[in-house]
DNA sequence: ATGAAAGCGCTAACAG
DNA sequence: CTGTTAGCGCTTTCAT
């Protein structure tokens, strides 16, 4: 007779069912539940025994939509696939967790369209706060964020505009190229690719080219490569020719200062698909030094960021100003990296 | 005089404010925004320029409070600094967000009690289904949730409770050893960890057992090796030093098959710094074919998990779950594994 | 085609 | 110490 009920959410229990259950009124139960106010120690164990025996488990939607705030983080990142964002969406994830926030995350692949969108979403999920590891560059979008209310924090990004924790990108960069001077090198190249932040990308390049006319040696627009981004190994014909074309001729370079590990790790690969030997015919510096780059076998020498830290102090920065409510100016944090020597660099051959 | 407004909140402007600036009433307001109901064109283009003019943004609280139902997906994950974990994520995330989802993203370390814990968090905030990708085992926790209703998906790893995608582990481990068994392997070891889940450790061993039976070789509990987990490289000294042992003597492996790329990589990192050379010394063949396995420096023959496809069913299923409401009985989808073969694996030195 | 009204499940004054 | 009462911002019948 009556249509089979297709009821696939059997009714959650609510705050009126344990109230019922434990004779008591909604807002005791409420109070019970957010262990607030002065509820008798009988009510109490009335008022749980009652949430235990339904599986009654509060609504943070209706909780969140009354308090007009929710406890949820928005978490944007470029590409989980790169390992440097993993880990640190992983540590920024722990983190939140521990401040009593909920994470929901977005991967923009790095296109600033999707990220656009995607930050609208959250924003109509009323997220507390936003995270961006790897940011397009828009600051219109920030702002836009900003403008509303919701903070915003910029993790391993120098960002102007926003809250902000980065290292010291020129230092990183000086850092890479002064080792590679120091083992004697001068034609040094700088590669880059799209995997990373223009900010970022523009910082560390600047960092190279003034390490070098400190040296003494003029940077040369022919010692700047820009290769396509990852996925990289295997099937990709593109950068291991147009790295085979960089490197050729008489004054191709000896080292390469890449800006980010990933990148480095494909041309070590790419070279060594070519016969290039590393670090004996050229040495390779990366950035970020992502676990990988410790294997034996890849021994990459490279700029190495605090990862925690950056996490950290990006949770930190974030929860304060989501709770405090102030939308003081904007606070940039700057880390420090260090040179993690491994064995991509070495002398080069015909030093000059 | 009057203490300065701590307002961190500035109101965000609700669909009564649109209505007010449209002239129209809430309903008509939310027609248009759901694009539901006949509104005239020249009301819908009112509501339209007053929702652009105060920047309005539908709340998906109070919508998801009044509908019951929202439109956001947990993603449980072990450890997203597992590439193979963190390219899965990123695929969950892509395939859920074409959906029309959003995901919150849970870290659980593989600890039973987190996982159990964010869980919780997830259904408070009635999340509308949930993505595993790697599990505990602890079946109660599914059944908790799948009592209440929301459905789970278990990506990755076999699970008779609840719908799941998976490779055929055995099939995989068939494919390892049958592979070694080929190039003429008779001590071949299995070496797992604990990032490994128990289901998927228990297929792959019971593949390996089988597959050595079959070809005529005993099984030797001598010749299985549980490994620390990661964090692999450098500093770690108990690994290697356990690797050395295993090693040891005239009738140790010849082979390894590892449970899992990550671990065969740090395995093969430990025997590099024990001075032994795969594969001319030891083969080793790892499971998953994560990105990094295919550098040249790596070369890992592994069997490779269709990532791509599993987490497309993955949420296809989930989707298929939650749209229709059904809860009829799990379905189980197993992939096939495929064998890459690369430079890890060869003949063994002195075959007998 | 549009509006009025009744909640969704919860919190937060405010009374008792 | 506990209960009553207003909503939070939205969707959804049901009238008009």
């Amino acid at each position: 007779m009556a249509a089979k009920p297709p009821r696939s959410q059997r009714a959650e229990p609510t705050i009126l069912d344990v109230a019922r259950r434990a004779a008591v009124s909604k807002s005791t139960v409420s109070n019970v539940i957010r262990g607030v106010s002065n509820v008798s120690p009988e009510t109490r164990k009335r008022v749980l025994d009652a949430v235990a025996e339904i599986g009654y488990r509060p609504n943070a939607l209706a909780r969140d939509l009354v308090r007009r705030r929710t406890s949820t983080l928005g978490l944007v990142v470029g590409d989980l696939a790169n390992p440097f964002y993993s880990e640190l969406a992983k540590l920024v994830e722990q983190h939140a967790s521990a401040s009593g926030y909920g994470v929901m995350i977005c991967n923009t692949d790095g296109r600033p369209e999707s990220e656009q969108r995607r930050i609208g979403l959250l924003l109509e999920q009323r997220v507390a706060g936003i995270v961006m590891l790897q940011f397009s560059g828009d600051t219109d979008v920030l702002a836009a964020v900003l403008r509303r209310g919701v903070p915003v924090v910029v993790v391993s990004c120098y960002e102007e505009t926003a809250d902000c924790v980065a290292v010291d990108d020129e230092r990183g960069a000086e850092l890479a190229v002064a080792h590679l001077l120091e083992l004697g090198h001068r034609r040094i190249a700088y590669v880059s690719s799209a995997t990373v932040e223009p900010n970022t990308d523009d910082a560390r390049r600047g960092g190279y080219e003034r390490t070098l006319r400190r040296a003494g040696v003029e940077p040369s627009p022919e010692l700047v490569l820009e290769l396509a981004p990852p996925p990289w190994v295997e099937n990709d014909e593109e950068n291991p020719a147009r790295l085979a074309a960089f490197l050729d001729g008489d004054d191709g370079p000896t080292a390469l200062f890449v800006s980010n590990d990933l990148v480095a790790i494909e041309a070590i690969d790419a070279l060594d698909g070519l016969g290039v030997r590393v670090p004996d015919d050229v040495s390779v510096v990366g950035f970020d030094d992502i676990a990988m780059a410790g294997l034996a076998r890849l021994s990459l020498t490279t700029v190495a960021q605090p990862r925690d830290a950056l996490a950290r102090i990006g949770a930190e920065l974030l929860v304060e100003r989501m709770e405090s409510g102030e939308d003081g100016p904007p606070r940039q944090v700057r880390l420090d990296p260090t040179l993690v020597r491994r064995r991509s660099t070495a002398a080069p051959r015909a030093p000059r």
